[in-house]
DNA sequence: CAAGTTTACGGTGACTTAGG
DNA sequence: CCTAAGTCACCGTAAACTTG
């Protein structure tokens, strides 16, 4: 038996006594409580744990609070004792008696507008008279234009936490988790799009002062979650792009359309104005014959091997319309890399005969050559 | 095509905060 | 204290979009 295990065992034959054995606990309790009133130390370090697990464990300080919640409601003396230490504190401690009138002047400003009608009116009066004055300063163009311009200034940059969707800066609020249910929040946002500052950052950090900073979430999300509903464009809901796998990544343009089961055709057209390109017309996909490049292909066994391929558009043409150097060992790759993770790919066949091994020369031939 | 659903956004009351 | 400006939740609605 191990130390561990020694210990752990001791540990728990010990626990049991002291929840079976009614006469072990309480001299247990009775010897901690001496101890605690004699022991200046040991009282120093309760204490000191006790505030720190209060700090730390959430549920502890929740089963705290609703105990003192209760003894209170329910242990006159101690609701007495409680009531008069707070009385002395009020008398002693003066950041104490400050809080307490700042909290008491707080309260009766919160329930004037509810209790006052007067003011309460005057406070309408006030709202309404400085939305009726925006209201006028928006009747000038000139000054909407402004203001469109103001907001628009920026670009659309801000990411929303749950929908992934780029954003103005107006159309998102900062994203406070105390806002939402607990439950659903953790699983339908993400903070990947928010820039916390490492130890890698430069000491001016290019994201300081922009927008990447904060947490965003657009309004649309946010209005779903505080209903409790899970948003439906939240990326949670497998609407999350992934990463393109290094194996298509590294792929050429040519080395794309060898391996492409279609290939699409479309017409795409510069657009009037804002440099944005345009699909003009039906786009036609033409299926492509894997076959050709899975069996006739060329390959070998060194890894490195570069092919020249001219793409033709038809073959009895003379040009080309592309001329690029293919990686078949790429190729290769990115082809099983699809057979294993796209049902499409699942039953190309790859021609591992055609090999072609480079003829190994020994150094003393290529001397004498 | 009509009916239903969703989104964006302005309007509103009820607060809160900043600053004198 | 007060005022002005900001914020928040909620509502209604036009426009966009989806469904049958």
């Amino acid at each position: 038996m191990t130390d561990g295990e020694f210990r752990a065992r001791k540990i728990d034959t010990g626990k049991r006594k002291y929840w079976e054995n009614e006469e072990i606990r309480s001299k247990k309790i009775y010897s901690g409580i001496k101890k605690y009133e004699e022991n200046e130390i040991y009282r120093d370090n309760m204490i000191h744990a006790g505030i720190q697990k209060y700090q730390e464990d959430e549920n502890y300080r929740d089963t705290l609070i609703d105990y003192g919640i209760h003894k209170y409601q329910e242990d006159e003396d101690y609701r007495k004792a409680l009531i008069q230490s707070g009385i002395e504190k009020y008398k002693d401690d003066n950041e104490y008696r400050e809080k307490l009138k700042q909290a008491s002047i707080h309260k009766y400003e919160a329930d004037k507008y509810a209790n006052d009608d007067a003011h309460r009116i005057k406070i309408k009066q006030q709202t309404s008279v400085r939305r009726e004055s925006l209201q006028e300063e928006n009747k000038q163009i000139s000054e909407v234009i402004r203001k469109f311009k103001d907001e628009v200034k920026k670009g659309p940059e801000c990411v929303c936490a749950c929908c992934l969707r780029l954003f103005f800066e107006k159309q998102v609020q900062i994203c406070k988790k105390d806002s939402y249910d607990n439950s659903i929040f953790d699983s339908v946002t993400t903070n990947k799009y928010e820039h916390k500052c490492t130890d890698d950052c430069k000491t001016n950090c290019a994201f300081e002062g922009t927008c990447r900073t904060s947490l965003w979430i657009c309004y649309t999300c946010h209005r779903k979650m505080l209903k409790g509903k899970i948003p439906a464009d939240s990326f949670s809901n497998s609407l999350l792009l992934e990463d393109v796998p290094v194996e298509l990544k590294r792929l050429n343009s040519i080395e794309q359309q060898l391996i492409a089961q279609n290939i699409p055709f479309m017409k795409i057209m510069a657009l009037p104005k804002g440099g944005q390109k345009g699909v003009h017309g039906p786009v036609v996909c033409v299926p492509s014959d894997l076959k050709k490049v899975t069996s006739i292909l060329p390959r070998s066994e060194d890894e490195s091997l570069l092919l020249k391929v001219k793409l033709k558009r038809k073959l009895n043409y003379k040009g080309y319309d592309k001329y690029q150097f293919v990686r078949p060992n790429h190729l290769e790759q990115a082809l099983l890399y699809l057979k294993d993770q796209n049902i499409w790919y699942k039953d190309v066949t790859i021609n591992n005969e055609w090999i072609n091994p480079i003829p190994e020369l020994d150094d003393n031939q290529v001397v004498n050559e």
